[in-house]
DNA sequence: CATGAATGAGCATTCATTCAT
DNA sequence: TATGAATGAATGCTCATTCAT
């Protein structure tokens, strides 16, 4: 059955359409150029809308970053989260779910580099972006310190040192890894972007589990 | 024996000072405000002198930011450089080895913290800075990568994964820590805050070695 | 008898309220805000109409305010006329006529604050405008110039002063008064507000006539 | 004797020359275009200096204006003052005072044309600017008031009608006259544009003293 | 008639850099 | 050397008006 789409509809899918080709826009300016560099003349002409056009759909230039902060934002906690719901047996399970998580967590950030590139590159230093892009990374870490807790709690990990230190570890081993992957600037960083989500999840969760010993 | 300085070397030491007394209140702005946002007003108000003596010293913002960036990349080698002096025994050995790099690895971004906030949160995104501080930071890294193959090569770490990978990963380690040591914006930071660069040092050398499982 | 209006009568009935509905909400919000801070956006939403609506009723946003100044002229002009009307016998004869005639212009006053507030108080700086708001004052002082020659055609007024000058001293009186009594900002204002038309007309036309003395 | 100015005073005065000339220029232009009208472009061309040079001297396009009006009202002020040094006698030696002060400030009005335009025509509807001219007229009207009834103490005047009102009345007199001589768009104020200060005042006092009928 | 999405010209303000003293 | 007054290019945002539906 055919089903034709009311005026209003029309409208309404037009009017998002808008809306989200000038926040890719934006983000994509935002990632290269960063938040200051980026002029919203840059954003409507890669958009294909008028100045006005752009406040018509958001308050401010600042506005704009703010929804794409926070469209990432959901999408990257649905991400980890989902990747948790695997309950944990013996260690070689616990490496394998993490494997598998952080598969999931590297696809999308291969799929969304401009967003990645904000959240880790940085968008430059206004104070707004800086605390919203902090806010996200810091979710990400909780969400991967409550895990590690878990593990402890049920006896697969020792309670050698501090969650914290142990989270803040783990974040950091996954910050750098995707950076250089997806942002790499130098040779050695080559080699590292030529890896699939796949094998480059492998490496990390046997880092992350056993170290440079790797067993 | 007391000597007179000729008027040379006065006005040498004085002009010496003050481009010092520049850079140091340019290295403070940047890191707390970021590039774009730190006015050379403010950098000369900070310094105590006037706008045009600024450009006595430097050829324009860029340039001081360029220097600081340099002077900081080279004390950062030397560090890592002296840190890897030690010829390595066991695997003990090698950690008690990378523990201690890391301890003054540490001590040095904690006693030049403006410039590892530079280095590692970022100035913003003049295309320079952001190449100068990549370059920086790619340079530790090697020194890193040098001193896995090393050990590789003395049979004292298995061949598992690539190099490449590893040191990228250990970086990202020691950045991870290093930012939320100095710079962490979360509660959960607030734990690592109170560490000692030794107390660090021992949790990142054995999670580089052990990982999570931490033996 | 009952009669049907037909289609068209409806229709402009209607056409005729939305474009009167339109000119009061632009009257008020150019008489609180002035000519250039009154968006048409502010009025079409007050006037419960769209954006284009606006422009279907009027050419442009100078357009409308044209117009509001007109109506208001029209009236003005006829409550000054319909006050001249009676004769003039002695000069308590003339104070009691002319007071008369303030009231009744002090009511239309009151009665129509924004529309005098436009007047008195100016609608911003808008060259056509300012025009017809002169046009509109000058044509008062007109009537009331014309009042006084035939006084002193009369004989019942002195021929000390030009007629010019006393006619501008009239009008200043009179759009003085009005001005403090209906947008009056400092404390002896308030006290002036408080008067009834009937009084203010009294006092003024005292002094109209005998000055400060008052006898 | 010759004195040599010494630097500091030669740049002193350059500065000061400088920011009275941006004052001026935008006094011009403010009276004749109205504040929202005026570009801050306008003011620097006819100033002869550069835009940035505007920032130099001055926050803002409102502050400009606020330094205006603030220097205008301590002018009038202080010829107000001054007109009311003369203790009083008989009615006949007030009219004469008050015809001498009316002298003073009708000649300073035509001095200042474009601070009076700004005073009595308006600047527009900015806020701020609206509450310092209105400020301003509020301290003339005090100032006229507590004439008025130092003259009722002294029983020079009939106690017939409230001071607030007797002072409305001859602000507005006044207010009204000199528009009308400096600002007049009709025929009939073209005779009264002829009129010098004196005559002015002559009529004006007559009128406030003894109203139309002028004894 | 009625709508409201789209347009784009217009403007105050900032700040790196220069240069006369 | 040292100063700081002067410069002017650069840019986010507003709002009257149009026009396709």
């Amino acid at each position: 059955m055919i089903r034709i789409a009311t005026d209003k509809e029309l409208s309404s899918n037009r009017s998002a359409d808008r809306k989200a080709q000038i926040k890719k826009a934006a983000l994509e300016r935002f990632a290269r150029n960063g938040f200051h560099q980026t002029k919203i003349s840059d954003i409507v002409r890669d958009a294909g809308v008028s100045q006005g056009t752009f406040y018509l759909y958001f308050k401010s230039k600042e506005a704009v970053a703010l929804e794409i902060i926070e469209s990432g934002r959901k999408q990257l906690l649905e991400v980890i989260a989902q990747g948790y719901r695997s309950g944990t047996g013996t260690v070689a399970d616990m490496q394998q779910a993490s494997e598998a998580l952080l598969a999931e967590l590297f696809a999308y950030a291969r799929d969304n580099r401009y967003f990645m590139e904000l959240l880790l590159v940085g968008a430059g230093t206004d104070e707004l972006l800086r605390g919203a892009i902090a806010e996200t990374r810091t979710a990400m870490e909780e969400a991967f310190r409550r895990n590690i807790e878990r593990a402890i709690e049920l006896g697969m990990l020792p309670d050698t040192i501090s969650t914290d230190v142990r989270a803040a570890l783990l974040m950091g081993l996954i910050e750098g890894i995707v950076s250089r992957w997806l942002f790499g600037t130098s040779e050695a960083h080559a080699s590292i972007a030529e890896k699939s989500p796949q094998e480059l999840a492998a490496a990390t969760a046997r880092f992350e589990f056993f170290g440079l010993i790797g067993i």
